[in-house]
DNA sequence: CTTGCTTTGTAGTAAAATTACAAAAATTAT
DNA sequence: ATAATTTTTGTAATTTTACTACAAAGCAAG
């Protein structure tokens, strides 16, 4: 059955109405006219009974159930609860921007719910397989020397912390200069850990070419297609969100998950529990200086 | 009618799991066979039918119905789908821990699953109005300075971007002695925006006490109960999730997004649309070196 | 234009939820 | 203590809701 394989395609671990969003292009006259009609109002649709959802969309009840068990449901009943569940807190509404005449409340409110949307996109595209390549990469590697730029210079910052918490051996050389004094004078066990979120600024670029020029191994942190993850031996691909005004959310916080995961990554494997930085702790690094 | 009354006093704002639960002393030998019986596994019940959930907790059907309008719902379909709604937001709120035997896929959507649940949190119980408070305070300031030690000095050098990406003049000092000059010599205009995760380490404890002996404004992002806190005029409280590992998640995200909502009120209230530093943006820049 | 396939709807069926009512507890007053 | 009243619970009937089988309509290829 063709229809099977259509189900197999749509249906993933994303929320319903990502999906039916998704899915909207595929769907035939039937079926939109239901999708449209609970994408009007997917809070409403749920308190619907299959009569007035038939109704309200101008097709028959067997073509709504055929429409649920369509979406990897067990017919209405299930497609209702998955729905409800779904619109839940309004995360799906894609992205919302940020316009001038928001109040405080409502931008305040976009920006996590963009976050938040930006974090699931996350979890269905990340790769595990290529986590557990980066994690083995900065186990084994000597010495590890991050290099980000502009807004990712906080993103370097934090992996420098973060992967030293984890007990590697990393560094953050913060001007373009040492970056590249780094970059040239490769020793065997370094690794390049290189994070931009474009992938294409110049500096960033030079820096991996100089890295390249010794074969050294470089993971990126960095867009799928940019010249960034093109030079780069293992990318750590975070999905551009449809390029939105810099004020709507923040993508850096997803890179900043994607640190988060690799250092638990590098803890577990190492199974050693990072130490973690309390008051008594500090007090004793101080006085050692 | 008493029964009226009861009602009242269960329903509120908060999710059906949590009036049940708040509820179960309250409740009658039967009713709290159903209650028990649906919060044993809440997820589970939302499949179930009338009969089967009735036979299960050992009594007939319209108990169960009489159960369900008592938790301020139209019926049975209709609290099974507040349920559902419940038990979506029931993951976020209890976080899981990585475990040493976790594997990659499994690490890897816990920690994104709990910055999610984190964003969530903050998300409720972000106060507007301090928000406001803050981007006021920030526009009118002339210089701000940050500090950031230890994990939050990446989030300090990126709160230093966000807002001068938003025309502001911001400075993060990078170094202990710098901090504490800039803190001692404050001038009219100047603002100190703090920045811990524990709220209580020294040496940011005694930026905040030099810059309090001018009587210099202080912004903090720190922990509700904390000396920082404490010691500033303007609290930006991020709730510290019950104290977990270091490696389970993410609460650096959570001040991150809190500076994104920062950068976008300010924008919003200069009404400047923050210039994005693209490409052709960075070479100009440099033209000007 | 006909054959075979897919899609949609009609009508009937099954199941699920709700209501009305009666029986059984529990509570109160005598 | 026990009768009377109220509340609670269950049985049975009713209604609503969802589903299935089948037929008609629409569409594509021969």
């Amino acid at each position: 059955m063709s229809q099977t394989n259509k189900v197999a395609a749509w249906s993933s671990e994303l929320n319903l109405i990502c999906e039916m969003r998704s899915a909207l292009s595929h769907l035939n006259k039937t079926e939109k006219k239901i999708a449209q009609n609970i994408l009007a109002d997917p809070e409403a649709a749920t308190q619907k009974s299959i009569a007035v959802l038939a109704k309200n969309s101008g097709v028959s009840e067997p073509s709504v159930n055929r429409f649920c068990k369509r979406f990897d449901t067990t017919g209405f009943p299930d497609f209702k609860l998955k729905l409800a569940k779904a619109a839940v807190s309004g995360i799906w509404e894609t992205v919302h921007p940020v316009k001038p005449e928001d109040d405080t409340g409502k931008y305040t409110t976009k920006i996590i719910n963009n976050t938040i949307a930006n974090l699931m996109a996350f979890k269905q595209s990340v790769s595990y397989q290529q986590i557990q390549l980066a994690v083995d990469a900065l186990i084994r590697a000597k010495r590890i020397f991050i290099v980000g730029l502009g807004g990712s210079s906080a993103t370097a910052r934090d992996a420098e912390c973060k992967f030293f918490q984890s007990g590697l051996s990393a560094c953050y050389p913060v001007d373009l200069i040492m970056q590249r004094m780094v970059a040239s004078n490769y020793a065997v066990g370094d690794l390049y850990f290189l994070i931009s979120q474009t992938g294409e600024t110049k500096e960033i670029i030079e820096v991996a070419e100089l890295a390249k020029l010794n074969n050294a191994p470089i993971i990126c942190l960095a867009p799928e297609i940019s010249r960034l993850s093109r030079l780069s031996t293992l990318k750590l691909q975070i999905g551009r969100v449809n390029s939105l005004d810099r004020l709507s959310f923040s993508s850096q916080a997803t890179y900043q998950v994607m640190l988060d995961i690799l250092a638990a990554g590098i803890s577990v494997q190492k199974n050693t529990t990072a130490r973690i930085l309390n008051k008594d702790c500090l007090k004793e690094c101080y006085k050692v200086i």
